[in-house]
DNA sequence: CGAAAGCTTGAGCGACCTCAAAGTGGGTGG
DNA sequence: CCACCCACTTTGAGGTCGCTCAAGCTTTCG
């Protein structure tokens, strides 16, 4: 598939439901359009490294994106993952601070460059686009809050069946019932926080469960009902 | 000591140092000072729990807050605290979610809560106010994401280490050096997520170590270099 | 087609959890 | 003001989850 955005204007592109730009005016977009930047991006690639300045914050227009802290030894935590119509690094653009993340492609990407003083002009003349991006990051934060809840309290197990019925959820199925996202056994554990053979290991018992169908690189769920008990799910 | 309010008025408070009230205008602060009210609650009080509706939010005016969530068989994750100058709440008015969190008094208080209207009012009208406000949340964000990076790659030892140094960093030391803040052994384990009993053993180790003194409740840390090397904090 | 990256399985061990039991201190009610 | 009670603290023993290291296999990609 040849990769090209989704969207020529941001005209169109905000109308996406629920899009985070949904609430600009006109004259907004306007000046968005004039002032933005697309980029293609191939799986791998990094828009930004962790400690970089960023001039700007990114738009997704397609594909889907890993965000990851790099710990002790290099290890990655994966803190989440940003797909299309999901804006990034704005909360560098925000705190005026160096990125605190590193963000890399996954899926070959159409990403949107909006440089920082747009960002603020929006935040501050908008009041709509502002109160829509706190909560924006309200979610964030409740989401991150309860994953450290999980991650202090939870097993590697119950883990990694949350995390599978959560992927399911965020990405979808295809018609065929895999999940619609292609990640290695260490991008697995980089998410829940394990080794990639604790993951791997997993993976056969559930299988062997007949919870999950493994399919190389494709996993299907299923028996969700059963991963839902095992994730003990509130 | 008596419980009573730090400041009688919202225009005398909000006046400290890098208060989140600070950008409101005069008639703002008139506005909040007319429709908040103010509550003294003692050690062991809980403000709101987890699952509440609450409708507004609520600024520390006095006093230490801890803000927890429950999860599986009862068992609390500290997400962090409050003191004075902080808000909480105000995620679940903007969301306008059932709160998320438990929040229970440490140390004698006095809160004022603000209504849901008001704080909406605010974001919409003072750009600078909700700039501020949408700053405040990256930065818990933030916390939030490094703090994910830590509980999955450290060792429950690295994390003692450094959240006495938090502690340290945040709540400061009193005259006699003693840390400004006193929490139970299952407090420190409910913090790092980890059980009472490993909690204890560490301080024993790290006392033996004189890297930290221990008289009863109170804790002073002798060797900040060492602990930071034991925590290995980047 | 070869090299590099990713996957899988096994063995061994150690950090941390759980359970149990005894000691300690602070707060409260009589 | 004192005694009792309850919550908190401490220490020990034993078990296990999940990590590390190692080695061989498979897939992907240039």
């Amino acid at each position: 598939m040849k990769l090209t955005p989704k969207h020529s204007s941001c005209q169109d592109c905000s109308k996406e439901q629920a899009h985070i730009f949904q609430h600009l005016t006109e004259d907004e977009l306007f000046l968005l359009d004039q002032q933005k930047h697309c980029n293609l991006y191939k799986k791998g690639d990094t828009i930004y490294h962790e400690g970089n300045r960023i001039g700007g914050c990114y738009c997704i227009n397609k594909g889907v994106i890993k965000i990851y802290k790099t710990g002790l030894e290099g290890k990655n935590q994966i803190i989440g993952f940003a797909k299309s119509g999901d804006i990034i690094g704005y909360r560098s653009v925000l705190s005026n601070e160096a990125a605190c993340t590193t963000t890399k492609v996954i899926e070959d990407s159409a990403v949107c460059f909006i440089p920082s003083d747009l960002l603020f002009q929006f935040v501050q003349n908008n009041s709509e686009f502002a109160l829509n991006l706190l909560k924006i990051t309200c979610r964030e934060l409740e989401y991150a809050n309860a994953y450290i809840t999980d991650i202090a309290q939870k097993s590697v197990r119950e883990r990694l069946a949350e995390m599978l019925l959560k992927l399911q959820d965020e990405f979808g199925e295809s018609n065929d019932g895999y999940l619609q996202i292609s990640l290695t056994r260490q991008e697995f554990a980089n998410i829940i926080g394990t080794a990639t053979e604790t993951v791997i290991r997993l993976f056969s018992e559930f299988k062997n469960d007949n919870l999950i169908e493994l399919n190389m690189k494709k996993i299907k769920l299923l028996d969700v009902n059963k991963l839902r008990r095992i994730a003990n799910d509130m």
